[in-house]
DNA sequence: CGCAAAACTTGATCTAGATCAAGGCACCGA
DNA sequence: TCGGTGCCTTGATCTAGATCAAGTTTTGCG
């Protein structure tokens, strides 16, 4: 399949998938109760390249979107090439276009992505409105850590802050080495962190020394000892 | 009555002041179902001083919180005398507890203020869930602006748009004069920016040599042309 | 009114992170 | 395999805003 073109296609397994999605691990966001009402909803997915848009006019109002692989980041384009990334959307996440704020923000990929879309025709339905008002304030706990983060840290404490988050989604499996596959480059980085990519590189520099975590390759580490990364002064970087 | 000391009293006459609330200029935050609902509603009213904090006990998870006067802000402490303020609460705007993110986080006032507290003994209700949506959603639109704002602009711009933030909020009247009461020290202000109480102090000497504001005081002020206040370039300041 | 504490302004200096610059590495297509 | 185009790293320098340091104004209270 032609991984350069974006295309919007109906899948006749995307249902499937998405309830096999809905099962494992790293998707307990989307709530049982929705997946049970599957027949009554249009699913699609959704192949992007880099750089790719989820256009406003095809994310409806009453869409959610699931991430299954790659990596999605709503952002907002400033004067003078300065970029901010405010979400990051993360595989197995679930959003909602209603929460990707306003037309002011563009929700892209960063890296080649599948993403699973369904359209929800009865948005009035309990469990739906249910579903998104806990979307919607997991968002919240998210930018409002957020606006800590880029308003009182220091550069190593955000790019510490942004490791962590990385593990945690990875979800460590009782204390074990974690991979992590960071699918975005050091620019997008420093626009999620509100740094220059230069700081970035220099910071992942310092925290590689300490050996907290190894590369293998500048878009691939693991970490061997999560919660010693998590426990991780950052004035020691 | 006292103003130093916090006291949560009910009051007769507080359900009709929300509801004469609810119907002025200021406050159409809060839709009229709602109001509609008060006779089942329990009303009281707390005046607080300066530092005064809403306690997570107080504040139910069903509780609804309306300014009246004064000024409250959400914030986060963080090692080192550091402080990030994440929302502004100001005077007729209509909040939830289950929004002011987590325990972490704390409410609290800026300046004496009182506060209506409406507990909702039933979430359930479909006019009042709607209403919860809107504000969760309205303070998202909020945090993703204050993200871009404390991820990538500068000192002077986050200034300005804070001086907008506060016009907007007084509701200018056709391009009017605008009278705004700042009943928060340079230090709130800093905090709320990202910045230090000095370059605010510094920022707000160069505005006002601009004659864009006019002091009155160091918490008061007057925006001669709000329109010509919006459309300042921060780059000349 | 008068004093003290808090808040504000303004200047001098410092510094974390930005900017500028130059190689090095890795991935991709021919 | 080779070349080229992005990335990434690392060093040198610069700067916006922080920090340090006085004064000054405002506020609140006896």
């Amino acid at each position: 399949m032609d991984l350069t073109s974006p295309s919007l296609e109906p899948v006749s397994a995307a249902q499937d998938e998405l309830q096999r999605l809905c099962l494992c691990a790293g998707s307990g966001d989307l709530s049982c109760a929705i997946c049970d009402s599957f027949d009554h909803l249009d699913v699609k997915i959704r192949r992007m390249a880099r750089g790719d848009l989820i256009a406003h006019e095809q994310a409806y109002r009453s869409a959610l979107l699931m991430v299954r692989y790659g990596l999605l980041a709503t952002t907002k384009q400033l004067s003078g090439r300065r970029r901010q990334l405010v979400s990051l959307r993360q595989p197995g996440e679930v959003f909602c276009s209603i929460n990707a704020f306003d037309q002011s923000f563009r929700t892209l990929a960063l890296a080649p992505s599948d993403v699973i879309i369904l359209k929800l025709e009865t948005l009035s339905d309990a469990t739906v409105t249910d579903y998104l008002f806990q979307l919607a304030h997991a968002e919240l706990l998210n930018l409002s850590s957020r606006t800590v983060l880029l308003g009182r840290m220091t550069a190593a404490e955000r790019v510490l802050s942004f490791l962590n988050e990385l593990v945690e989604h990875q979800g460590e499996t009782s204390g074990d080495s974690v991979q992590v596959d960071l699918a975005m480059t050091r620019e997008d980085i420093a626009d999620y962190l509100g740094l220059k990519a230069e700081t970035v590189s220099r910071v992942l520099g310092r925290v590689r020394n300490t050996g907290l975590i190894v590369f293998d390759g500048p878009t691939h580490f693991s970490v061997p000892d999560p919660a010693a990364l998590r426990g991780f002064d950052a004035m020691a970087v």
